[in-house]
DNA sequence: CCTATCATGTAATCCGTTACATGATTAT
DNA sequence: ATAATCATGTAACGGATTACATGATAGG
């Protein structure tokens, strides 16, 4: 990462120090996972590399811990608070990506067996399902809060997904020739 | 991409010639684009690049068409068939990616401006009525046909999410001070 | 015949992950 | 004191996009 472009990466670490204030590398890949992991994930690595990059244009400053393991604590400058400003103001046309393998595998069903598909609507099921009672516990321990800005309305977003997912899944049936089709919701119920 | 290992876009490429058969790299693109690209996108050198490697792994196999543009036509192997097959039987935990950036700016719209928020919002909930639209014209036209496999439900899957983000973006209010809600189901109408 | 678009491919670059390596702190 | 875990960083690799370059075909 060379060149001077801002990426995701880029906006999600200053965004991230721009709401929730000065951290360290550690300390970013902490708030990210706990929330738009959710929905986009990075690796850690990315957090300890990114963020000199972001320095060295001007955007971040590095301030070394005094004491003890001596850690990188960054925060953004005014100059990275004017990136984010016109990031905010850039048209949003790039099309959402939803990567997920369990889709794909449905999509290319044709030749495997029933039992298969079955496995798969199965496992699919109880996925979604996992994530969204992690979120439910999220949004009971965070939803009311007044102090954490506009970052728990995007809790009721995933919430929203992961109900449509486990309600598609779950309404799936496959035929003994492997077909799928799905059910209405009021006979969901096995 | 030189080691041996099979990726999404290897599944991708055994996939759609194992269920919609022989194809030039151009084709697959085309394939691609108008199905699973809904979810998952790949860039079109993806589509060249990859099949001379499955090739030379015994997965798929490579004809030269004898006239004209003399296009390199790809087909699925028994060995690639068996490929798809043992991925199919493998457990799918990676967890699923939402790349969204509307929502990550709506993660960090703290420090945004109602009216921008407010632009964030309309742009947003048209992008994801455009896609609705899009994937209902598909199910009418694809909808009922009988020969062309499981592919068509994940149609329906894109119905439901569409559906989903369109309730999302168009449930929103910005206060004046920069706070943003979810309102009930019934009152979003303007 | 000319032009626009369709189609094909490669090379360079960029980006993200994985693997590696190690130090610091906490709990027992 | 020791083990377990928390925390930090870098290097190498792999994978995906972008840019470049060009040929083929169809429509006027």
């Amino acid at each position: 990462m060379t060149k001077e472009r801002l990426n995701p990466i880029s906006y999600v670490i200053m965004g991230a120090l721009s709401s929730m204030g000065p951290a360290t590398p550690y300390d970013l890949k902490q708030r990210i996972g706990e929330t738009i992991a959710y929905f986009w994930s990075f690796s850690h690595a990315q957090f300890y590399e990114e963020p000199p990059r972001l320095v060295e244009m001007g955007l971040l400053t590095e301030q070394k811990e005094a004491f003890g393991r001596r850690r990188r604590v960054f925060a953004i400058t005014e100059l990275g608070q004017q990136a984010v400003r016109d990031w905010y103001d850039e048209p949003t046309t790039a099309r959402r990506e939803i990567r997920d393998l369990g889709i794909l595998k449905l999509f290319f069903s044709d030749h495997a067996e029933p039992h298969q598909i079955e496995e798969l609507i199965r496992t699919q099921t109880a996925v979604h399902t996992a994530i969204l009672d992690e979120l439910t516990a999220k949004r009971e321990r965070y939803g009311e809060r007044e102090d954490i800005g506009n970052r728990p309305i995007t809790i009721e977003l995933g919430l929203l997904f992961g109900q449509a997912m486990v309600e598609f899944w779950h309404s799936l049936r496959v035929r003994e020739d492997g077909r799928v089709h799905r059910v209405a919701k009021e006979s969901t119920n096995e």
